[in-house]
DNA sequence: GTCTATACCTCGATAGAC
DNA sequence: GTCTATCGAGGTATAGAC
C-alpha cells in the first residue's frame, strides 16, 4: 500500500517538523496549552498525510504524548478536525470583513486581499479547513457549512451592489463569487512561507484579479467553439 | 470514528449509485471489460469517499466482484489510482490543446473553454486526478507531474505571447496561469450534471473570466490597505 | 493527566480450490 | 479468472496502574 507522501502534489510536499507554521496562534485560550499542542500537532498531521492517514498516534507524538493521552482532551479524531475547520473558518471570516465604505471597489479589493492573505498566512491550518471537511460527522459539517455560507454571503453583498450600481459590470453573481472564491483560496494548496511572495503581495494581486473581472467586459471570440468532443483529440498547439 | 460521509463538503456530495458519470468512457481498451469496471468503481469510490477511506472491498463490490478478483487485474489499490489519473491528466490535456490560430484572444478563450468543460464531463474523474494525488507512490506522481507541467506550459506559451504582443495586459504570467487553472479546475469540487449549467456553457463563463484578467488594468484602490492584524477581528461588513 | 498494555476491529493482500 | 477463507499488520479506543 502506498502510504500519503510528503511531495505527492505540486504544491502538497507539507513537512510537518521543517514547516514554519503558525497554527499555533489560532487556538482559543479556553484550550489549556497541552490540548493546544494536540490541535497544532493534528494540523501539520492532516495537513501533510490527510485526516484518514493520520493516526491518533502521530497526533499525540507529534504533541510529545503517549497514544491514550489524546483522548483526555478531546474524545476523537474527528472532534479535533472539528475544532481546526471551525477555528480557522470563523477566524478567516472575522479578519475579512471589510469596514463598512461607500466605495464598493474598495470593498471587494479589501475583501480579497484580506481573505488571500490570511489564507496564505494560516495555509496549513486553512488547508485543513479546505480539505479535510469530507470526514466530518454530518451535525458538524452542517456546523461548518453555515460559516461557509456567511462568507458566500459577504462575497455576494458587495458584488451584487457594485453590480445594481453600474460601478461593476453587469455579471451572474453567484457564478462570479464562487469564481473569486476559488481564487482566494487557491493559495491553500500552494504557498509556503519560504517562497518570495508575502501573504500582502499575494493579497494585492488576487484582489486586482478580482477587480478585473467585476469591471471590464473582456472580448468575445469571433468564432464560438463547437462543442469539445472528447472522443477525439485536438491538434497540438505549438 | 467518523466515516467519510457523502454530502460532507458544500459539494462533495457524491453518492455513486444515483451519480450520472462518465468515467467509464474514459478507460483506454486494451484494459478488458472486468479491468474497466474495476477503474469506474474505483472512480467513483475514490471520488465519493477519498482513496483512503476506500476500500478494495468498496471497488471490487461495485464492479459486482469479489474482494480478491480485483488483484488479479490490478496490483493494488494505488495502481489504479494511478490509472485513474493518468487518464484524466492524459485526456483532459489532449482535449484542451486548442489548434494553432493567429488570434491570441481566440486561443486562450478556447483553451479554457475546453479545460473547463472537459473538467465539469468528467468532474468525478477530474475530481480524483486533482485531489488524491498525495495518494500515489513517489514514481507514479513523477509521472503525473510532468503531464500537469505540460498543461502550465501550454497556457504559459499563450499568455506569455498575448503579454509580448500587446494583445494581453502586463502581467505576472506565472501567477496569472495559476490563478486562471485554479478557476479551470474548481468546477471539479462542485458541478452536477443534474444542475442547470451545461459544461459548456460554464466553459464560456470561465473563459470569460480568464479574458478579463488578461486585458483589463483593474482601478487600483486608492487606500492601501494596512496589513492585516490576525489577532483582532475587524468590523461587521453590513 | 499521563503512562503501559491491550482489546477489538478492519484493512490490504495472499492461498488454494474450482 | 473467480471464488472462499484467512493471514498479518496496524488502526481506534479503553483499562487500569501510578
Amino acid at each position: 500500500m502506498a502510504k500519503r507522501q510528503p511531495g505527492a502534489f505540486d504544491t502538497w510536499e507539507l513537512d510537518a517538523p521543517q514547516l514554519q507554521d503558525r497554527s499555533a496562534e489560532l487556538w482559543d485560550h479556553s484550550y489549556g496549552p497541552v490540548a493546544r499542542r494536540l490541535l497544532t500537532s493534528a494540523t501539520r498531521c492532516y495537513a501533510s498525510k490527510g485526516f484518514q492517514a493520520t493516526t491518533t498516534r502521530d497526533i499525540s507524538g507529534g504533541a510529545g504524548l503517549s497514544p491514550a493521552a489524546m483522548y483526555v482532551h478531546f474524545p476523537s479524531k474527528e472532534a479535533i478536525l472539528f475544532e481546526i475547520a471551525r477555528t480557522a473558518h470563523v477566524k478567516a471570516l472575522d479578519d475579512m470583513r471589510s469596514p463598512a465604505q461607500d466605495d464598493l471597489v474598495e470593498r471587494i479589493w479589501h475583501i480579497v486581499y484580506r481573505h488571500v492573505a490570511w489564507n496564505a498566512r494560516y495555509h496549513v491550518a486553512a488547508r485543513v479547513a479546505q480539505y479535510e471537511l469530507a470526514n466530518l460527522t454530518p451535525e458538524n459539517y452542517a456546523s461548518i457549512r453555515e460559516i461557509r455560507r456567511e462568507t458566500n454571503r459577504v462575497y455576494r453583498s458587495i458584488v451584487a451592489d457594485g453590480v445594481e450600481d453600474g460601478v461593476f459590470v453587469p455579471i451572474d453573481i453567484k457564478r462570479v463569487v464562487r469564481g473569486i472564491i476559488a481564487l482566494a483560496v487557491d493559495p491553500v494548496r500552494w504557498y509556503r512561507h519560504s517562497g518570495t511572495d508575502s501573504p500582502e503581495d499575494l493579497g494585492e494581486f488576487y484582489a486586482g484579479l478580482a477587480l478585473a473581472m467585476l469591471t471590464s467586459t473582456p472580448p468575445v471570440p469571433a468564432s464560438r467553439t463547437e462543442p469539445s468532443d472528447p472522443t477525439q483529440a485536438g491538434e497540438p498547439a505549438r
